[in-house]
DNA sequence: GTCTATATTAGGATAGAC
DNA sequence: GTCTATCCTAATATAGAC
């Protein structure tokens, strides 16, 4: 079969997955060209054949990264649904996000540490206005008669109760299960209840 | 006046305190030993005639911060006090201890990523017991009549809703302030109430 | 497109004068 | 103790053969 000339070719993908695990695990400071190579079963020089540069390839990788993480945020909230269907369906469906990708969270906050200006083109170009969501969470924090809390910090909780754990996993594996990853990981998986109770017990003002 | 020749020497403190600030910016892979050496306001060479190498000079200031945050981990929940008393008063040291030094959260679970066997190191060192303070807070629960929760779920979503706001203060900045510090920074300082009041209406039965 | 070999630069570390 | 000058290695990047 002769091999068919296309914009993504199958060593560039190769690369790419190859960038991926690397940069994320190892960061941009960390991460090594040499690295990202071996794990792609190639050479640097065929790096810098299809990515210019470190630069230019960590670029790729994030913008990625956060485009799989920001729609997710972009869409909740903003439709009609009642309130706890929406928070409902925002953990679920970031938490299924991120344990199949686990080391994402870490890898986004890290680099947005590094470089803030690299979020706010990545916000613009997915048009996403958290100004609008803010404001129909207070809407409906107030609509459905809540015990009041401001949105900004609705979703710091709400964000950082699905985030933290991940973004501080070897931490928390060390300090509540001895280093043990696989009770940890079981853990892990019980998450989305919990999470969603503990936010919902918060803010009902009847839970008997 | 004669320079007495001491241990912590006066220069050996100004690479130390510039140590820290470069470090704990930039992570152990970011930081560079110029900038130390140009924050400090001497040389390069002089670096490492006080500290031998760049990993001995890491360590130091790792170790340091790691000493700030863990005792008011460790000798939290082993008294016999309420627990709510007890809760207060851990939100309130540890929100103090974080707004004083905003960047350790961050520098702390990311540096651990990067080498978990530093912090069993430092945990031997400190002498605490995670499993101890676990049983502790299991009973505590259940003395207490609170709605059912593990000892894990709960120290994970009060860490992380005490920390969470730090580690990912830029990007929390950006997309609930327009990236407004001064509007962020004064949320922030509201936090000692809010995760309070969070977690108590949460895990209390009667919150009417 | 892919490789080997090499250039270039950056950054940690040391020698040695003062 | 502090500096300048220099070494050495590691890491990004490029040249050029195939």
């Amino acid at each position: 079969m002769v091999k068919k000339k296309e914009i993504g070719s199958e060593t560039e993908q190769k690369v790419l997955d190859a960038a991926r695990i690397v940069f994320i695990s190892k960061g941009m400071d960390g991460a090594r060209m040499q690295e990202i190579a071996d794990q792609a079963g190639i050479n640097k020089a065929l790096l810098h054949y299809y990515f210019r540069s470190k630069e230019n390839l960590f670029e790729r990788v994030f913008t990625e990264a956060v485009g799989k993480a920001l729609p997710s945020i972009g869409s909740f909230m903003i439709s009609d649904k009642p309130f706890w269907e929406k928070v409902k369906f925002f953990i679920d469906n970031y938490l299924t996000l991120i344990m199949e990708n686990p080391f994402i969270p870490n890898f986004i906050v890290q680099e947005i540490n590094r470089d803030p200006q690299n979020l706010i083109r990545l916000m613009q170009q997915n048009n996403i206005d958290f100004t609008k969501i803010i404001a129909v969470i207070n809407q409906d924090i107030i609509k459905a008669n809540l015990r009041p809390i401001s949105a900004e910090h609705f979703i710091m909780n709400l964000i950082g109760l699905c985030v933290f754990p991940f973004v501080a996993a070897p931490m928390l594996t060390l300090i509540l299960c001895n280093g043990d990853t696989e009770r940890f990981n079981s853990i892990l998986l019980e998450r989305k209840t919990v999470v969603f109770d503990f936010v919902k017990y918060s803010l009902e003002k009847n839970n008997l």
